[in-house]
DNA sequence: GTTCTCTATAAGTCAAACCTTATGAAGGAG
DNA sequence: CTCCTTCATAAGGTTTGACTTATAGAGAAC
């Protein structure tokens, strides 16, 4: 929770997640389209996304030497739905945004991937 | 937007809005709270209070020589925003969960507000 | 094998941001 | 008026965090 917000606080890591919501994307491309923004290296950006990930905003996927970004679903869920908690104390009881959030992310996830589940290897941090 | 973000970001920050969801409150109340989970002096909090004020997230009324805090519907509303179309790029479009939680945030003003809609009869808020 | 590409980590610098003590401004009480 | 309360701002110190250059590791291409 700490974690995820504090993800979100900065500038650069919004726009990567604005990337990431047109679909997965290797750690290239959001480097490349984070210089188009503003200039910032490629260090740089390996770091904000290592922030995101540990953040569990992000999932990385491994193909060759390539790494494969992606929205994780869940992370974006957790901050939608404090938000959600604190414009109405009842939702979070009575749970009507919640629940139709969490439909949304992962109807998207899975219809967007077609697949399930690979090998989950970098560890995701409670917040 | 990268206000209201930034804001978000800091623990203290966050604790205040929590405060602050179950209705209006003096900054001095505020303090009291915040030093109750941890030991703060009354600045910083007023300083917290600022940046929450300045990035739209709190409104401030003057009564005598209290100021009473509230959430700010409309900055909450920009951040969820975001968040719902990170999830689905095509939320900010069809606007499902958008209107909903428009409708959820300004329906919790009006009627903390006391403009009309005489309560429900329901509960009032549980723990 | 050598080399080139892709990405992550290391080390160091610099600016932003948070906290504290001290103080000031404004209203209410005696 | 004087004092007390409530809250904000000022100034300064310290930590956090973001960026850069340099480098390492893994895989693909030659």
């Amino acid at each position: 929770m700490d974690g995820i917000f504090h993800a979100l606080g900065e500038p650069v890591r919004r726009h990567l997640l604005e990337l990431l919501s047109a679909g997965e994307q290797p750690a290239g491309a959001l480097v490349a389209a984070a210089q188009e923004r503003a200039p910032i290296s490629q260090p740089a950006v390996s770091q904000h996304l290592k922030v995101l990930r540990e953040a569990g905003l992000v999932t990385v996927r491994a193909e060759g030497t390539r790494r494969f970004y992606a929205l994780d679903p869940d992370g974006l869920q957790v901050a939608l739905a404090w938000l959600a908690g604190l414009a109405d104390p009842l939702a979070p009881f009575a749970q009507p945004l919640d629940a139709l959030a969490t439909e949304v992310a992962r109807g998207r996830r899975t219809r967007r991937a077609g697949k399930e589940e690979p090998p989950q290897g970098s560890g995701r941090r409670p917040a």
